[in-house]
DNA sequence: CTTGAGCCTGTACCTGCTACAGACCCTAGA
DNA sequence: TCTAGGGTCTGTAGCAGGTACAGGCTCAAG
């Protein structure tokens, strides 16, 4: 009730990043590399966001969550605009996404097996042999 | 032997990249943020690589493959470089790097879930309902 | 009336490279 | 001897995906 008075209180940039968890800056920067559309402006030239922003924003942040990169949010969010998106479509994108999500999981485990095994071949002591140091010294 | 009525064959930049596989303007950059040692020059300032450049840009690029940071790798060789490196200390910076590795997989792992188990869902289909637009589109 | 908070803009910074322009230098072939 | 082509040198800009700051407005509370 306390807004009766005067217009309806409306979003500015500071409040949508508070609702969405998303930092200050990269709203700015969502709107600059064009994920974000341009919001009306106030008066002052302020950014006056609604409801729709939100969703949008929070759309975006969650497919970044799941490791879309940009390009990748961006056809999501054309083919949504497009109104006419297929699940097929979605699908598609979604696939290839995984697919490079598992090969990116595959090279960190070969990591994983290659570095654990080295460390566990360490005696940790005070000694300057060391066989991480020969593993990345060898010329193999 | 054909060489020999001239000074010794040195390595050039170019000679160095196809040696260790390296491109040849990462040569320069490991050289700028002080990973690689500035070369001697030669008289039209050409830089004069050798055995041992060799070695510690393989040493870097190993490094780099099992997923150290660049300033891990500076650790690393600040350890080697001192001489009196001990196995346990370079353990502990490996087993930190270990930990971040983990960690990656893990947070992948995560997202390969979640997505794998959304596009199951999906029909496929040439219609606009899509579970994939769903879960990002869901205020969680 | 001042102080602090918020917003605006543009720009620089981060990692880990990669690529290019414009200048030299050197060697082999015609 | 000239020339074409490669190599090298420097500095700088670009990529992703942000983050952070300076310098200037505006606005509300005390």
């Amino acid at each position: 009730m306390k807004n009766r008075h005067r217009s309806v209180k409306v979003l500015r940039r500071g409040d949508l990043a508070r609702l969405t968890g998303c930092n200050l800056e990269t709203i700015r920067y969502y709107e600059n590399i064009g994920v974000m559309p341009e919001p009306p402006r106030s008066s002052k030239n302020y950014r006056v966001y609604d409801d729709r922003h939100v969703a949008r924003l929070c759309f975006i942040m969650r497919a970044r969550e799941l490791g879309f990169t940009l390009d990748e949010v961006r056809d999501l969010l054309a083919l949504v605009d497009g109104g006419a998106q297929t699940c097929g479509e979605v699908q598609g994108l979604a696939n290839s996404h995984l697919a490079s999500v598992r090969a990116k999981i595959d090279d960190l485990k070969r990591i994983e097996r290659v570095l654990s095994s080295t460390v566990a071949q360490c005696t940790g002591d005070d000694v300057p042999e060391c066989p991480v140091i020969d593993a990345l010294t060898e010329v193999t």
